[in-house]
DNA sequence: CTCCAGGCGCCTT
DNA sequence: AAGGCGCATGGA
């Protein structure tokens, strides 16, 4: 992890900056494949909200460059989110080893699973339903913007918030929220902050569970069902092994499992339980955005 | 203009 | 249990 220069004594000084050492990190296609909705590339670097905190990263070399506009002392929420000590090569290897899986993995090479915050991942997925990426990020960036806390940025920007945490969006008014432009997600969205706020559900506790009693808990909540409680679990929660079927991936399976027979999403779905095996998560990422970016 | 987008909940059979 | 449909909003 350590890597020569500076940043190599940012865990004992506090720096604005840290070299984070990874190979097989495409930070791109990462921040772009639809799992986090409040990355924006700029100049050549990323610029997002990790929690409370601004970041900027950028791809170098040897890995990944991460600036903050505040010192920091302890990096682990940054290491956490971009995951660096996950062994990619070793997640492939854990792959069926088929046709569709290496062509997704050649075209995609470096492509990697975040962990996020898990309210604002499940919050995120549940603004997303039959929402085109482009407008879930508009969405979750007005909410930010209007119900979030200013964080510290660096002096040139606008300024930044944070995601809204459940309690104060649970103190919203729908109307309010359907000015986000959320529409119909609106109650979805209410109705589950304020579950999570009331404490009837405890997001902290979820991780600890198999993946079965997290996911039947994440679909008590309105607006969340199998699709979007598999989203959270996999990209907020650290389920690898969760595999969500949402209409590209649906077309990726059928395409590229079942190329010659008709559109059966129950037996594809039935095919996806016991196939992708413990990373089925990477390996449905790697076909999500090898559909949606590298076919046709 | 029409069609559809990282679905879900509810109402029918 | 399984299938159909409405839902807001805005790109394509």
């Amino acid at each position: 992890m350590s890597s020569p220069g500076p940043a190599r004594a940012a865990g004992a000084v506090p720096s604005g900056s840290l070299a984070v050492a990874v190979r097989h990190y495409d930070l791109a296609a990462t921040l772009d494949s639809g799992q986090a909705f409040r990355w924006e590339a700029r100049d050549g670097a990323w610029e997002g909200v990790v929690g409370r905190r601004w970041l900027r990263a950028r791809q170098t070399e040897s890995g990944l460059a991460l600036e903050t506009p505040e010192p920091v002392q302890d990096w682990d929420w940054a290491l956490r989110y971009f995951q660096t000590s996950t062994d990619l090569e070793a997640v492939v290897a854990a792959f069926p080893q088929d046709e569709p899986l290496r062509a997704a993995v050649a075209a995609c090479h470096g492509l990697r699973l975040l962990r996020q915050d898990s309210w604002e991942c499940l919050a995120s997925f549940i603004l997303s339903s039959t929402k085109q990426i482009v407008q879930i990020r508009q969405i979750v960036g007005m909410l930010c913007q209007r119900f979030g806390e200013r964080i510290v940025a660096p002096p040139d920007r606008p300024p930044v918030f944070s995601f809204p945490s459940a309690e104060r969006l649970a103190e919203c008014g729908e109307s309010e929220l359907r000015d986000c432009k959320m529409g119909f997600r609106a109650p979805y969205l209410l109705g589950s902050a304020r579950v999570v706020a009331d404490g009837q559900i405890d997001l902290r506790r979820l991780e600890s569970l198999p993946l079965v009693e997290a996911r039947e808990e994440l679909m008590r909540l309105p607006g969340v069902g199998r699709k979007i409680a598999d989203c959270a679990l996999l990209f907020g929660f650290g389920f690898q092994e969760a595999f969500p079927v949402d209409v590209w991936v649906l077309k990726a399976l059928q395409r590229l499992y079942f190329p010659k027979r008709r559109a059966d999403p129950k037996r594809i779905k039935r095919f996806v339980e016991s196939y992708f095996g413990p990373r089925a998560g990477y390996a449905q990422q790697y076909l999500f955005h090898y559909m949606r970016t590298k076919v046709d």
